[in-house]
DNA sequence: GTCTATACTCTGATAGAC
DNA sequence: GTCTATCAGAGTATAGAC
């Protein structure tokens, strides 16, 4: 039996390892995900997987890459239905939300399974999330030189509470669960604006 | 060496055990935390975990037990201070911000260690979680009943998206970082009660 | 009640056939 | 490039001395 379970759609392997690699950390954590039930959930034997990545940190560590670089995308691709910052505010927390309750296992992973990597991967990691806070710091920065919020507002803190209520989201999200993704996001979304004009 | 590095204060060493335990699973998680660590911050011998413990996860278990009477006592006692569910609410938030940065590890273990635990357990801790929501959905409604909030809120969301914000807080919060646990809480409380009442 | 020694399983990773 | 077979080490848990 060459190909056991075969979960996942993809031919090249590189692709399905890391496809099946990132739904299992996501649902077990990295630490308690094996290597053989990566390979298995690819369709690949446990000695091929090796031959791909060289350790299972490195897996972590390129689905970690495909996060950072979906996040980034994803919020300057945001960014173009609108040119203003209020608006904007609003486009990039319904893509991030979208990002996290979609496929993209990776930016899952980059959230909450950070602890994973070790050593020099780690602090390259630590400075690709820095980048992508630095996009909403810039963004927010934007929306207060437009006067329409509150003056003295702390933009680091306004980053880390509205990504924090969307980052949870990832928690509870279920795709049964009546809410649409943007749904959630324009609510979220209108309480946070609403607050921060007051 | 009986008692090799004695990280852990109390003398019971089931207490010693559970609060060095809390640590590891903070900082390493579950996962990827061994046995014979904790054992060793706790200054006792491997073998000796097991007359305490019968399995790790039973340290989870107890662990997570103790988070959810920690987080259900601080937050009842977060409501004596005010009559007001709009002034609760804020409280509220700066208790359950207290109790995520404070020692007390069973909360964030709580929060994002549940996938440690299988089985019965596992849904006996969700019921203990669903617990807690009630209380907050409770005082969220609570709240929409003075009419002082917008008509048409969801509470659950409300919930997630309160609750998803400040339970970030235990990420990134540093006891350096300038910004003390309290101060953090009514930021958030008011940008969030500033957006709800509109 | 606490520690020593160890059983046994599973882990990540490798060597080498094909 | 992919699979088979296997290694060395680490994992939890146990048996039994004291």
């Amino acid at each position: 039996m060459p190909k056991p379970t075969l979960v996942v759609e993809s031919d090249d392997p590189q692709v399905g390892l890391l496809e099946a690699a990132g739904k299992l950390f996501r649902q077990k954590g990295f630490a308690a995900t094996t290597v053989r039930e990566i390979a298995e959930a690819a369709g690949v034997w446990p000695g091929s997987l090796h031959y791909y990545f060289p350790t299972k940190e490195s897996i972590l560590l390129a689905l970690m890459e495909q996060g950072i670089a979906s996040a980034e995308s994803g919020f300057r691709r945001a960014l173009e239905a609108s040119d203003d910052p209020i608006d904007r505010i609003r486009l990039a927390i319904r893509a991030h939300i979208r990002m996290l309750v979609g496929n993209e296992a990776g930016t899952y992973v980059l959230l909450y399974e950070g602890r994973g990597l070790t050593g020099d991967a780690r602090t390259a990691m630590v400075r690709l999330r820095d980048r992508y806070d630095a996009l909403w710091d810039g963004l927010l920065y934007q929306a207060l030189g437009t006067g329409r919020l509150q003056s003295g507002i702390d933009v680091r803190l306004t980053r880390l509470f509205i990504l924090g209520s969307v980052n949870w989201v990832a928690q509870w999200y279920s795709p049964d669960g009546g809410r649409k993704p943007d749904e959630i996001g324009d609510s979220f979304a209108d309480t946070v604006l609403n607050g921060l004009v007051g």
